[in-house]
DNA sequence: TCTCGGCTGGACATTACTTCA
DNA sequence: GATGAAGTAATGTCCAGCCGA
């Protein structure tokens, strides 16, 4: 059973609406996806990007003129010092930057980011591909690497000592494995989301377990009350007739029993310490159920019994 | 002290690519 | 080789919290 069959089964767990893109309102350069790197990536190879800039006059969000210079990706010239080296990957690394004018502001922060602490750190990351089959035909790394297996055991076994990355870690763990500090955050976010969606399934999982037990546990109480019904249909003969005084009710589970509880010192099968139970014709006494394994929740008054 | 705007990180939904049966 | 499902890297958006003006 996926997650998102559980919807189903009425316990609740259905999940919101998704959000409406405003992609959509690229009609000239994104019509066909809604992915404006991979059709940028398009329109970069067949003709001239400026025919899509009028579409988007107004959307700069280009980082400050002190630390970028997009005549770089234009020309797509290796750089002539270190400090350009990450213009000179911006086109194909971490795809935002070649489309600033589609970008939000997020991944005009990360871009910079990247570039103070490449300034920073004085490294250039990944300028050249991790793996040879990285890059096609011209050239162009592929917009999706596949994280070797060394790498992803290294954040594996990171995301177990800790979910989260602080800036420090998550940029010393970027250098270790010679990745950008982007990929890391977004392996960790990814990870997060994982775990939660497995927790997720297992609850699920439990919840309908659960509730099947629930269920069969319904329907004995309802047998119960039925055979309790045409007991009641019928005289009960005389030296069935407890007098009032000896008998008490339960307070977990509220029926009758007799007064001494501890009278067959708890030696009764099913672990109820009930003793003269009125539930006459019932086969089964039900206290037991939840102190066994099938109940998974605890109950909170099964003590009493 | 309160308010406002910018910034940041995480959650979430979604897309697109890769792998495998 | 084609294909569909599953896994997952990557992106975009929203939101809450923090901080300085």
């Amino acid at each position: 059973m996926s997650f998102h069959d559980t919807s189903n089964t009425g316990l609740g767990l259905g999940l919101g609406l998704g959000l409406v893109s405003f992609h959509d309102q690229s009609e000239n350069c994104m019509k066909s996806t809604n992915d404006p790197l991979r059709e940028i990536h398009k329109i970069k190879k067949v003709e001239n990007p400026s025919k899509c800039n009028s579409t988007y006059p107004s959307l700069t969000l280009g980082p400050p003129d002190d630390d970028d210079d997009d005549d770089d990706e234009v020309n797509n010239q290796p750089p002539s010092s270190k400090t350009e080296s990450y213009e000179y990957f911006r086109p194909h690394v971490s795809s935002p930057s070649a489309v600033s004018s589609f970008s939000n502001y997020s991944s005009i922060k990360r871009e910079r980011d990247q570039v103070l602490w490449e300034k920073e750190f004085e490294v250039e990351v990944e300028k050249v591909p991790t793996r040879v089959g990285d890059v096609d035909e011209d050239g162009n790394p592929r917009k999706k690497l596949r994280l070797t297996k060394e790498q992803a055991a290294v954040l594996e076994e990171n995301f177990r000592e800790h979910s989260t990355l602080n800036p420090k870690q998550k940029q010393e763990l970027a250098m270790k494995l010679n990745l950008r500090a982007r990929q890391v955050e977004v392996w960790f976010q990814n990870r997060r989301a994982r775990t939660k969606l497995k927790q997720t399934e297992s609850d699920c999982e439990l919840l309908k377990k659960c509730c099947d037990t629930l269920t069969e546990e319904n329907k004995k109480l309802q047998k119960e009350l039925q055979e309790l019904k045409s007991i009641q249909a019928t005289p009960m003969p005389l030296y069935m007739q407890i007098p009032a005084a000896t008998l008490c009710i339960c307070p977990s589970c509220e029926r009758i029993c007799g007064g001494n509880n501890n009278s067959d010192g708890g030696n009764n099968n099913n672990g109820s310490s009930h003793t003269t139970s009125l539930l006459i014709g019932s086969k089964t006494h039900h206290h037991s159920f939840y102190k066994s394994n099938k109940y998974p929740f605890p109950h909170s008054s099964s003590a009493a019994c």
